[in-house]
This record gives structure tokens, C-alpha cells and sequence, in this order.
DNA sequence: CTGGTCCCGTCATACGTATCACTTCGGACG
DNA sequence: CGTCCGAAGTGATACGTATGACGGGACCAG
């Protein structure tokens, strides 16, 4: 038979009720259905190949069993690691995932993608304000490195322990003049990253620091650290990002500095590009699939009744080829 | 009022039946309503912001107009882009997408995520082979990037026309001794890709080529390069994959060689790596997006009972810094 | 005035599931 | 012996939508 079997089919097959079938899949039939023939029912149902159907279910439950996962770019490795890991844990509940990329400032009425408004049952979102999720205002929602101040439970990366151990790792390694190469992007994670740094280097004896911005690109990397290595003279460049950073590593060149030997530069995320550029990349390496794994976990527990509480996951320093002491440092 | 709207509230606001608000929103009204009552319908819907409860709709309809799509991976923005491309072609048509990501050789018994096998009416698979759908037989699919013999209607990339045209490419620059660094990957994309470069290679007088294979990650590309330079002496290295070919770079520089005056490199893929190398790559930019829309375009005709033709989409030469003339050769 | 045709809508129903209320039946207990 | 109770299961219903089968005027022709 090509027709799908509904549970009805089932119930006829082990001479049942359609609702003792029903009970018996559902696992609720502790002192309702005998043994014997919960295990028929589970036999026919085998037999026949039975799959409940999804929509009839999410009809009768209101609930779809689905959890939105809001993106701005899936042209990123590292959202597909958020995805992976929330995946994994979602799966393991029975939840299935519906992925929308949606880039931000783009109105929803813009977007390309359709959005399942109500066919799910609360939202996960990475990178972006919460107050771009207006569209989903209403629903259960977790943040994903995210500015905590939100309202939202938020699961966030520790980027500024990271650029802390960024600047240690240089400052141990003689280092006071920085530059910091910085994203041009109005997220909260690139304003923390910011002001972790500023901070740190604040706090350093003759700590100085200069700073400029650039779009997250190759090429306009290349030009923004051109021009700030034209001014001042850092022997450290702090990079927002890895592709900012293979940006820098050009305009050194360019201007005939050697990495590291004339000058540092260190990079933040980790992704594939990191151990790819030449020298390797010194850079914090961010848990994406953890972020992902945890961000899920909180949002079931929010849907579950529960009043998860925000979270900071912390870097891991990579300690790579593109650091070094200082040109004139004493060895 | 939190609770959401259903056709019947907007039926009871606009003063009409049920079916009424049915009839009008699905569109086919047409010599069944009068425009002054359907226009009233679709005030009060609007008014009230009523959305109409998929569920429901796809158990009546027996359809989710919901696509599965099949990739090995999200850590890699390739399958980033085909989701995109799809996805637009599918929202177009009100169609959603639901990502499935499924490692080759992963069992679905063994996948950590949660396949929707019922709710879909659709599968869009990219770069796996047809029997690995094995789990959705019966449901329309596309493939993507994969065998054009397995059955399936294929959108495909031409990669035999991309290895043909970075063969003309040095081949015009006086090289004739080759090397390819092969990506150990059972797919029909890295076959089709050998098969063509050993012809296309074969074609030239003097032509010789040696191969080697290995992982498409950046350390495994490097011994393996560094193994393969260490016997044979290409005067041109073409790799599999932008991976591949950063892993060469580092051996070519391991040994002395640079790159592009002592060696020529390629990749293929064209994924944001190839303008972060230093030289930076010259290789064939696959349209990824394209890929995918494609591909969808293909499923909805499959899905409306067309018979969609396979097709292949050519890629571009990105002619870059990391190919020269051989060492010795005229100017 | 009757019968036929449109036009504009409504009624009722089915999709497949989960669950509440209810029945049946054998035994235990007073 | 009557009553109550738990075990084992069934019947009926509702979730919200789409749609085929009807209905009731209005208008026109005969």
C-alpha cells in the first residue's frame, strides 16, 4: 500500500481503539493498556511502517515541536556551528529546527525567506538586538551573543576575558603600543570587544592605544590598516575578526613590515582562515557549538516554564606564529 | 486579546461565514464573492492580524509546501549559499525550507538531528549520492552537485569545464608539467574533476601530471604537498579545494619554493579564502546560489508534475596572483 | 405567474491526532 | 449478596482549515 497508514490503521491491525493506539505511541498507557497489548500495538505499528502525522499532531497540540533559529548569514562557518550545536540538543528533546537567516536591517518584508511565523514554538536568535525580533514579539525567545541588556535570557561569549588574555599574551610578550583594527558594525559583542580592550590596555604602564574601523572584508581591511599603520606606529594590531586580520597581514606586507617580527597581529573567532593565512594566526578560538548547544538548552527550558538565566561562555587563547616580541625587545 | 485570531473570528468580524474568509483568502473568489464582501474580509483579517494556522492547513491539504534540504554540512558557507539560493526561489513560490544536515556515512538511526521525514513534500540534496537518500525514497527529489547517473533530475556545476579552463589558463603561460592534489573524497564532483584535468592534461603535447590525494583540511594538504613536491617537480600544482591549496602554499614556502615565480597554484570553490592568501588564488568561483535556486526551480516543476531536465552551471576563471609563467620560461 | 439561471454565499464535512469522560468486567470487601 | 473499585479499553470530540454540495434571492424569458 503507497498510502501512508494513519493510526487508525494501526488500531485495526492490532484490533485495537484508534485512542489506545494513540496512548500506547504516546507512552501514556501506565495503567490504562496491558502490556500484552501495548506490545501489539507497537508491533502493528511497526509492521505497517506507521509515522504520525505531524501536522494532525501540532493541529491537535498546538504545539510544533520546532524552535526558529534567527541568523544573519548562513555564508558563515560559524552559524553553522551555532546551528549544529543547538541542533544536537534539540533533537535529543524532539525539537526540530527551522533555520532563518535574516541580515540585519533588512524588514521582514524585504526578507527572501519565508518566516514560519506560527508554526513554531519559540525563537533562538544570534548576533543581532532584540529588538529586531519585533516581528516575533510574543514568542519565547533566547539570545545568542547578544547585548545581555536586552530583557531576554541571553547565552554570550566572553569576548572581553578574550581580548584580556589577548592583551596579556602581548603585554607579557613586551608589547605596549596597540592599534585595534575594529569591526565596523554595531553589534554588542564588537562594542564589548572594544571597551574590554581600551580597558585593558588602560590599565597597562604606558599602555597606548589607537583604533580604527573597517568593514569585515578582506580588501577594506587591507586599506583601513594601512592607513592607521601609516599614522601611528603599534607593534601589535588587535584584530575584531579573522578575515579583518588577513587584511592586515597584506597592508604589512605592502608596507614591508614583517609578521610577526615587525609587527604582531592577532585575529578573533578561529575560523578556518586562522590556520590557513601565513604565519598562523594568534587568535581566540569562540565555542560556536557550545553557544549554540546552551542557547538551546535555556530556550526549552524557557518553553518548559522555566526562568533560565543568562550565561557567559569563555574563549580559548590560540596562541599562534603571528605574535612576537617587539622589534628591539631584549630576547 | 493574546490568543490567536482564527478564520472564524475574522468571519464573525467581517459578518460573513467561515468558508466565506476561506474562499477569499486562498484567492479563489472569484464569481463566488462579491468584491465589496471580500474586500471587507480582508480588512477585518488584517485588522485583527490574523495568520492562518499551517497545521491545520497542511492537514487539510495533505502538503506542508515545506522542502527539505540535504547537505553533508553547514561549517562551510558553500551549503550557506545554496540554502540562500533556494530558499529565495522557495519563499517566492510560498514554499519554506527545512536544513537537514547529514554527514555521508552517518546513518539516520545515528544522526544527531531530527529528520522531519513526513512533514515534507520535497527533498533537495546536495553533493551526496542518491542512494544515501535511501531514508526519503519516495519523495520528489533533486540533487545538487552530485552523480547525474544516479537517476534524479541534477543541477550540477560544469567542473570539468573549470578544470579544462585552469588548464588552458597555465597551459597558455608555458606550463606542462602538472601536479593535482586530489581531495580523498568519494564524491562525483572530485571525480569528475580528475577525470577531466588527467584528459585535459593528456591533450597537450609533453603534457605530464602527477596526482596525490588527500583530506580537504589545511594541515593533511600540506604534508601531502609537501610529500608530492618532494618526488615529482610540477612547475603547476592544481588542488581540489582553496583548502587544499592554502596547505600547499605553506609546503611550497616549507620548501623554499615561491609561489607563484618557482610554483603555480590553483583551487576551485572560490570560498572567502581564496582572496586571503597571500598571493591570492587564482581558481574557479562555483555559483553557489545559483545552485541552489536551480535546484528549487527544478524540485516546484517536480513537484507540479513536470519533468525536469538536468542541467549543469558553468564556473568562472578567477585568474589571481598565485599563477605565473614557469621558472626559465620566455618572457 | 412559473421556471430557469446567475450570483453570492453558507453548511457540513474531513483531514489525523490526543485526551476527557465513560463503559464494561472481574474481583474484593463489608 | 450488594456495592464499590481498579484495570483495561472505547467513544466522542475538538483543534482550524479548505472545499464540494447545497440554498435563497433577483432577474429575465416565456
Amino acid at each position: 500500500m503507497s498510502i501512508r497508514p494513519t493510526s487508525r490503521d494501526v488500531a485495526q491491525a492490532a484490533g485495537v481503539s484508534q485512542s489506545t493506539v494513540s496512548l500506547v505511541l504516546a507512552g501514556k498507557w501506565t495503567g490504562r493498556v496491558s502490556p500484552a497489548t501495548a506490545e501489539a500495538v507497537r508491533a502493528a505499528a511497526e509492521q505497517l511502517g506507521y509515522r504520525p502525522n505531524l501536522a494532525a499532531r501540532n493541529l491537535r497540540l498546538g504545539s510544533t515541536r520546532t524552535v526558529l533559529l534567527v541568523v544573519p548569514t548562513l555564508s558563515s562557518p560559524f552559524f553553522g556551528a551555532v546551528y549544529t550545536g543547538a541542533a544536537r540538543v534539540a533533537a535529543a528533546h524532539g525539537f526540530g529546527i527551522v533555520v532563518y537567516p535574516w541580515p540585519d536591517g533588512v524588514g521582514p518584508a524585504d526578507s527572501p525567506f519565508a518566516a514560519p511565523h506560527d508554526a513554531i514554538d519559540g525563537v533562538l536568535a544570534s548576533s543581532m538586538a532584540v529588538e529586531s525580533l519585533g516581528e516575533f514579539a510574543g514568542t519565547p525567545a533566547v539570545m545568542l551573543d547578544s547585548d545581555p541588556a536586552g530583557g531576554a535570557p541571553t547565552v554570550n561569549f566572553d569576548v572581553a576575558g578574550g581580548m584580556r588574555a589577548l592583551v596579556g599574551h602581548l603585554a607579557g610578550l613586551g608589547h605596549r603600543r596597540f592599534g585595534h583594527l575594529a569591526a565596523a558594525v554595531d553589534e554588542w559583542t564588537f562594542r564589548d570587544r572594544g571597551a574590554a580592550l581600551a580597558e585593558a590596555v588602560a590599565a597597562l604602564p604606558d599602555g597606548r592605544l589607537v583604533r580604527a574601523e573597517t568593514a569585515i572584508d578582506v580588501p577594506a581591511a587591507r586599506v583601513a590598516a594601512r592607513d592607521l599603520l601609516a599614522g601611528a606606529r603599534p607593534t601589535a594590531l588587535l584584530c575584531d575578526d579573522d578575515q579583518i586580520a588577513a587584511g592586515a597581514y597584506k597592508a604589512a606586507r605592502g608596507l614591508g613590515l614583517e609578521v610577526p617580527g615587525d609587527l604582531s597581529v592577532t585575529g578573533f573567532d578561529d575560523v578556518l582562515l586562522a590556520e590557513a593565512l601565513e604565519p598562523e594566526l594568534t587568535t581566540v578560538r569562540l565555542p560556536a557549538e557550545a553557544l549554540g548547544a546552551h542557547g538551546m538548552t535555556a530556550l526549552l527550558d524557557l518553553l518548559g516554564g522555566g526562568r533560565p538565566r543568562s550565561r557567559s561562555l569563555a574563549g580559548e587563547l590560540m596562541a599562534r606564529g603571528s605574535t612576537a616580541p617587539p622589534a628591539g625587545a631584549a630576547p
